[in-house]
DNA sequence: ACGGCGCTTGTCGGACCATT
DNA sequence: AATGGTCCGACAAGCGCCGT
């Protein structure tokens, strides 16, 4: 398994998280994994076999080998069949917006395929180049130009939205909306309104999803000492709490998660 | 498009419980 | 004593709708 990670361009590190490259070898390539939400929107290119997600115990779909992932509020499950070879943008929650006139809740919670997002012939051709492209250091140009390039004709995110996204980050999620807003108390509707639209979800929502985030890197980097701790350390009011926001998040209990999750990914994924 | 009203729904603190 | 969990009431957030 080869996971690596790339920095974004200067005029893109507001908006951009990394850049992401996962391969592995079919006769390595895993059974079903967890995918926890994490408050941040995907743009993916599967270049190696087909990627399933479950849509219940049973059924599944072939995720789009080009497309954007959503914000999502619950866990889902995918599948490798096979070699495992993808290219991903991850982009700050607030950062796709940029780039697209489509709101972003139309995106929530599923796979949109690019060719809906963009002008159809830029975004074949865009899937393309990065087929086409002989390493991740090339595919980064190709997007990164294309980025900037759609950044040019922009709808530039709100400035309530943008304060409110800051003052969730920063508190790590825990803070109430009402407390951000303080002054603003007016603006309380136009920022739902807003967000929504901006994010994908609603300022509360994301906040959570912060909130278990912070607890989750807690227990995967230090291997925890006690869940009370944690569940304190993160602002939980007590454990109980903990144990309930992770359960609807992840759809499984801590200790489980702890215990016999095949935990490969997502300790990747949440350095 | 914005701000405001008021009803509905969701969240959280707190008390408490069962299991280990 | 630690852990994972339930239930309830108060309050916060969400949301349709309406006037500007």
């Amino acid at each position: 398994m080869n996971y690596q990670t790339f920095q974004p361009h200067s005029d893109l590190e507001s908006l951009v998280s990394c850049y992401w490259t996962l391969e592995i070898p079919a006769e390595y390539s895993s059974e079903r994994q967890r995918i926890i939400p994490d408050g941040c929107i995907e743009m993916a290119f599967i270049l190696g076999d087909d990627i399933k997600r479950y849509t219940s115990d049973d059924e599944f779909i072939l995720q789009p080998r080009a497309m954007v992932l959503g914000q999502t509020i619950e866990p889902f499950f995918i599948e490798p069949t096979g070699y495992v070879n993808t290219f991903a943008i991850r982009f700050y929650p607030y950062g796709f917006a940029n780039f697209v006139t489509t709101p972003i809740k139309d995106l929530a919670n599923k796979e949109t395929p690019i060719e809906f997002l963009f002008e159809k012939n830029s975004a074949k051709e865009l899937e393309q180049k990065i087929i086409d492209a002989k390493d991740s250091k090339q595919r980064i140009e190709i997007i990164e130009n294309f980025l900037l390039e759609k950044m040019n004709d922009k709808a530039t995110i709100d400035t309530i939205v943008k304060q409110t996204l800051d003052a969730l980050l920063l508190s790590k999620g825990t803070e109430s909306i009402t407390t951000i807003l303080k002054d603003d108390l007016s603006k309380r509707r136009q920022l739902e309104r807003n967000f929504k639209k901006q994010i994908g979800v609603s300022p509360k929502q994301l906040g959570k999803v912060i909130r278990l985030q912070t607890a989750l890197k807690l227990l995967l980097n230090k291997k925890s000492d006690n869940l009370t701790k944690v569940a304190y350390e993160s602002e939980y009011f007590d454990q109980a709490h903990f144990t309930k926001d992770f359960k609807e998040f992840t759809g499984i209990n801590p200790k489980e998660f702890l215990g016999n999750e095949n935990m490969a990914l997502s300790t990747l994924f949440y350095k």
